[in-house]
Parts: C-alpha cells; structure tokens; sequence
DNA sequence: AATGAATGAGAGTTCATTCAT
DNA sequence: CATGAATGAACTCTCATTCAT
C-alpha cells in the first residue's frame, strides 16, 4: 500500500541549525526560511507540516502558533517573497536614461537579485497549475505587475523608435521566459554578471530595429 | 479543520466520450488520454486515481489492470507525450539548408506542434523540478534532448559565422524558455503563425553577428 | 502529557459479533447500530470515529464510505431513531377514546417503546448542551413534537374538566421529566409493565380535578 | 471545596496587581465561577483551558497552578457547586411538620434554589451518564443523596398512610425528574413561586391516597 | 476482464500540559 | 506567583491500493 509520498530529493535541509541559543532570528522567521526551502522544490501537497516542523526544528505544534494553516503558511511565504522583491525594485531607482540602457538595467538587476534568491525564484516560477484560487491570485499579480513592468518598457522603445515595432507583450514573455529558463536550467559556470551581460545583450539586439544600413545587412528573410 | 482539496476547478472532464460500445480506441488509450487532461491542469497529488477512472469511464480497480501505480499512470501518460513529440520531429526531415533556416524552422515548428497539444505541453513545462525521480529522470531526458538539438545547431550557427559568438547553451535556454512562456502565458489574439514568424525572428535577431553598419536609426526604411 | 480521554467505561460493544459471513443486515446499519451504542453513552466528542469503526467492525476509512463525516453519522443515526419513533407513534393509533385513556395510553406506550430502545432513549435524552446547530435542532425538534402532543392532549383534558385547570406546559414537563427519569435512573427490579401502570396513575392522579368529597365525579366516561 | 484557604482579605500589599478594582473575590474563586459558566452550557470537551484561563482572566499556565488538570478543575467546580447545595439544604431545617409539608416545602426549596443557579442546575443534570468515572461518582453520590433523600420522605408518608401506597423509588423520580425539566425546559413567564407551587400541589396529589371521594377505589384495576 | 467496497497509513489540525522566563 | 510559547499525542478525514465477486 504505497502513499503518495514524492519527495524528490528530500532536500533535507539540515534544520537550518538550531540556530546558536541566542538565535537571533525569530522563530517565525525560521519557520519561513525553512518552509520556503521546501516549497521551492516539492510541490505544495508532498511538503508535509511534519517536514517543516522538522526542517525548522520545532515541533508540529508550533507551526499552528504562528500560521493558521499550511495554506496560511505558503501564502506568507510567498507574500514574505513578493515583499523582498518589490522591496529591491524600490530600491531601484530608475532615472531617465534612454529605454534601451533601462530594459538592459531591469534585464541585470533581475538576473542578479534571483541570482541570490534562487529558492524564491522556483517558488515564483513553478507553473502549479490551478493551485488554490489565493496562492495563485498572489503569484499571478506578481507576474503581472512584472510583465506590465518590462511591456511598458517595451512598448516605449517601439513607439520612440529604439525598438523594431512588433507586439510589445510578446517580447516581454520572450525576455522572461528566456530569463527565467536561464536561471533556473542554466548551469553556468561563469560570473553571473558574464551571463547577465550577454542575457541582456541578446535580448536587445532581438528587439533592436532593422539594421539593415547598406542594404546587404537584412536578415536574409525570405 | 480544512484539508488540502486544492483543485480549484475539478476539470471535470467529461468522459471524453462514453465511447459507445464499438469504442475503438482501447481503454488503456482512453485512460492515457483522461490522465493527460487531468494531470496537464493540475498538481500530481491532486489528481486521484478516483477522477481518472471516472474521467475515463471505468471502474477504479481498471485502471490497477493497466497500469501498476499512479505513479506508473503518470510515467506513461508522460513518455507516451514524449514519443509523441519524438515522432514529431523525427518526421522534421532537417534538410541542409543554412543553419539560420534551420533553427527558425525549428523554432516554428515546436510553437506549431505545441500550440496543437496543449495538455502535453503543459504536463511537461509545468514545474520540473518537484517531481519524484523517475519523473524527473524522464522529463530531464526529454528536455536535455530538446537543448542539445538546438545547442547544436545553435553552436554551428556561431561556429560558422551565421552567429554571433557566444555561448550556445544559454542562446538555447533563452530560445526555449522564451518559447515556453510564449506558448504558456502570452494569451495571443492572434494566429499562431504569426506569432511563430515575429518569435523565431526576434530569436534570430538575438542571434545575429554584430551589426557594423550601427547607422542611426532609421524610422523610415529605404 | 494526559489527553483528554474521557469515554468512561468503554463500553466495549463486542463487535455486535463480525456476524456471520451471509451477514443479514448491511454494514450501514450496523454502522448506526453500533454508532448508537457509542452515542448514547458518552458526549459527542469523546466517540472517536476508530471506535466507531473498531465496534462496528470495519477499517476507519469504510466509515467514510457510508457517512460523510462524523457529524453526518451522528445526524443519520439521530434521524433514524426519530423515524423508528416516528413510525412506532403512527402505529399507535389513537381513537378517540377519553382524555385521560388516551393520556394513559400515551404514557404506556413511552415507556414499552423506551424500554426496549435505551439506547436511543439515551442518545435522545441527552442534554448535550450547545450542540452543532444541525444537531440540536433535531433533537429539538423531535422533543418539541413530543412536547406538543402531550400538551395537547392535557390542555383538552384541562378544557372539557378531565384535568384540574393549569398550565398545560408546566403539566406535560413534568410528565415527560418524570417519564425521563424513570427510564434512565430509575432501577426496577418489576416488570416494565407495572412500572408503566403505577407511574401513569400517578401522573393521572396529579391531574386529576380537586377530589375533595365525592362531590361531583368527574362528569363524563366510565 | 477543600483546602480552605481562607486569604479572602488578601490586601493585595504587594503589587496592586492587575485584578480590576473590584477584584475582592480571589483568583481561584474566579476561576471556579467562570469554569461553572463553561462547563454549565458546553459539553465537558468543548471547553478548552485556554477559554478558561481567557474567561478568568489570567494565563493559560495559572490554571495549573491552582487546579492539577483540567479533570480536576471540573471536578473541584463540580464539588464546590455540591457543597453550596449541600450547605443550602443543611440550613433548611426540617421540622417535624406532616410528612406532605415537609415534602411540599423541599420540593418548593429545590425550585428556589436551582432558580437562582442555573449554571450549576445544567452542570449537574447535564449529561450523567456521560462521565468519566471520577466525575460521575460524585454527581451519582449527590443525587443518591437526593435521591435518598426524598425517598424517605415519601417512604414515611406511604407508611403513614399519607400517601398512597406504591414504590417509593419511582415516586421519587417521578419528582426529581419532572422537577428537572420544568426547571431546564419549562420556558415559564410566571414568577418561580407560582411554578413551585403548581408543580409540588401536582406532586402531592399524585401521591396523595384515594381517599375521599369514590372511597374504594383502591387498586382494584386489573 | 472488470468492478467497486474495503482497507489503513498518513495528512492537517487541536489542545492539555509543561517550563523557562 | 504568573506567564504564554512550546510540545506532541490523538483526532478527523483522504485516497492509493487490494481483492472477492
């Protein structure tokens, strides 16, 4: 009578520590840390409250002192998430430098904050489908804002010229697709700063208008 | 006390077909099929073998006549979509046209056959990494054939000047991320030619070599 | 760590016998049978549905399969000894026979029916305060149709100079609060039958009018 | 109440203390009164320590320190409500009055005297035979008490000839028992004294002997 | 082959009780 | 004395899997 267990790899992510007496993160920030670990990379149903309680160190009961569910747990992880992130774009302050230097910057500044965030970055790329209507709502207005983010970038390169006009949605899910594939399957062995480089440089050069300067440079299309 | 039902929308696939008694395809392929459906919308554990055999149109215990496990179910249904696929290119006889035609033609035809199943290429985009090792192993094959077939051709392009030196693999996780999130999220109101053609082109834009003639902008084109 | 047990004497339904294999009535009902057995002796909370299960019989998860949860099998079972009762008070067909019969009867006939279903008498007597809403409106319900009848037929009595005026509703409480009482406290050592006769007689008398001399005998009947 | 701890005056030299102004009554004082009320209108189950502790007041952890378990707390808020009845019925000094006096004004007193108890009247009638042992014991001694108590009234009055002859026993349950309805379910919208005296004149005259009128009535139903 | 009633391990959640502060 | 965060056993309910028919 098999279960259902899954647990790909059991992360096993060594409790974190019991985090040395005077631990100064808070219980519940632990319990955070810890759930995020497990979220990122089993899907919602095979990550078990025993699991957390364990990976975090505390008992099973003590995940109830501080969120009221395992939904309740989740959302608050991903909220916590959502918050981090929209703190660092806070933070960056985007001056009036042309469109083309801007989206480069966005492209960058995002390779580099997953970069140190990859737990976050599978927790907010998994594609769960049809996950209960809350946790999908937070992920998908995250997505949005994000896509609405990069497509008015976009579109302002199109309409100023800086970009080959074409449909400004479509380049956006192609920036971050490409980017998010990049960070999550690429496995380089290179400065991440190399691979945002080039990352960035391509994806402008797909979007740079025809080049065509003496003619012969046209993309050969038929 | 809230259990984890998830499954927001219950798909609720009717029967695909009672089949009526002269039901052609087998039942092993009519439970393949329900599987897909129901496994392509929703996370592993959410999908019980109850809604499959009821999505199928047979008894519970049927389905342990075919299949081992669910596990077992969900490995078939997923190597069935992938033999699906292979057929699919292997039937893409890559002439030897330039490289550049290759890789659009490529690039167009995944976007064709994807954008014809759907169901498949959700099961297989959606979340790899949380899944149990067999799974895993299967997808990551898969998925590793998909990036070597373009790494190749990729690496070509660049090796014989077609391209713009530089790494091949992440050209490729930007071309197929791009690709996945396109297909996935862009909800294009357009014909899927169309979005093929503007895709492969902005990928083959990225891609190109280093375009000297930098000569301003021209909004207008001669 | 004590928890908080309770369930007092465990009393311990020998399986109501696994009966034999051709076993006459279906598992649902021995369900509800033993699930009385469980209810009528201990609060609602102290049964555990293992209990349930074990003393009927069956694994936990066949419950399940008959009952949609706890609170609906305690509901089935509370429904189903109204209708037993139901079905026994329709049978009692009531003639129109004097007042103070037709009380006697009445009285009679709760206390054979009570007799030979203690456990439901139990289950249904029960003053579990603040039940789940559903619950208690059952109960309610029932008791107030019980109460009704009764005070119907005493309030005609009272009407036509059967019954010594008051309040009919005082009247018909301490009836069935006696009749309550007798039943479950009352330890006798008689037949039932005897038991029936003094108390109805007793109950009569109380309500007998004022018999002070042989002044006038209650007009009408024999 | 054991454990007379007698430091009613307790001053409060010490840190004012939170208690409210008024707090004249000492902590354990209040956390019996406030337990009543709990366990008086919900199942014992129902009522979880951490109400307790917030309906008194003070911490979860006090609870503990006055009271060995939650079964003791019940149990001492159980015998504290016994002995303010058993004080109460200890200053009823009965007189050698006629056996239907003395029985008319206990029934009248123990109507009274639930009257201005409601909490404690529903702690004891609710549920009997629903307790643990412990519990059970003391609420089975106290209405033995009871029990015995009227018992011998009607007893002596049956020896007397100033009742009708009959089981003792059951006449008593018969009273206590309507008496516990009409106090738990009677809704009545007259002054208690009115009910008391409907409800012991009803009473009395279902013990009272035939005498008088159709003198010979003695039993000779058949 | 096909069924679906039955099973029971295991998940989420609660709460009496403890103990460091 | 008082506190309330922490604990973990035990409860309700689910569902993959089996097996008699």
């Amino acid at each position: 009578m098999k279960r259902d267990h899954e647990t790909p790899e059991r992360i096993s992510a060594a409790p974190l520590s019991a985090s040395p007496p005077g631990s100064r993160i808070s219980k519940r920030e632990r319990i955070l840390g810890c759930g995020l670990r497990l979220f990122a990379y089993e899907p919602y149903q095979a990550v078990t409250m025993d699991r957390v309680a364990e990976a975090a160190g505390v008992a099973k009961g003590t995940l109830y002192l501080y969120f009221q569910s395992k939904e309740d747990l989740y959302l608050e992880i991903l909220s916590d998430g959502l918050e981090t992130i929209a703190r660092a774009y806070a933070s960056t302050v985007n001056p009036n430098s042309p469109v083309k230097e801007r989206l480069r910057r966005a492209i960058a500044l995002s390779i580099q904050f997953y970069n140190e965030r990859r737990d976050l970055l599978r927790l907010l790329a998994t594609e769960e489908p049809r996950m209960a209507q809350a946790r999908n709502r937070l992920i998908q207005d995250w997505r949005d804002r994000g896509v609405r983010f990069f497509t008015a970038l976009v579109e302002e390169g199109m309409r100023t010229g800086a970009f080959r006009t074409g449909d400004p949605a479509l380049a956006t899910h192609a920036i971050l697709g490409g980017l998010r594939s990049v960070m999550l399957q690429y496995e380089a062995r290179r400065p991440i700063e190399e691979v945002a480089t080039e990352f960035s440089r391509m994806m402008l050069q797909a979007l740079s208008p025809d080049i065509h300067c003496n003619g012969r440079r046209r993309n050969s299309h038929s």
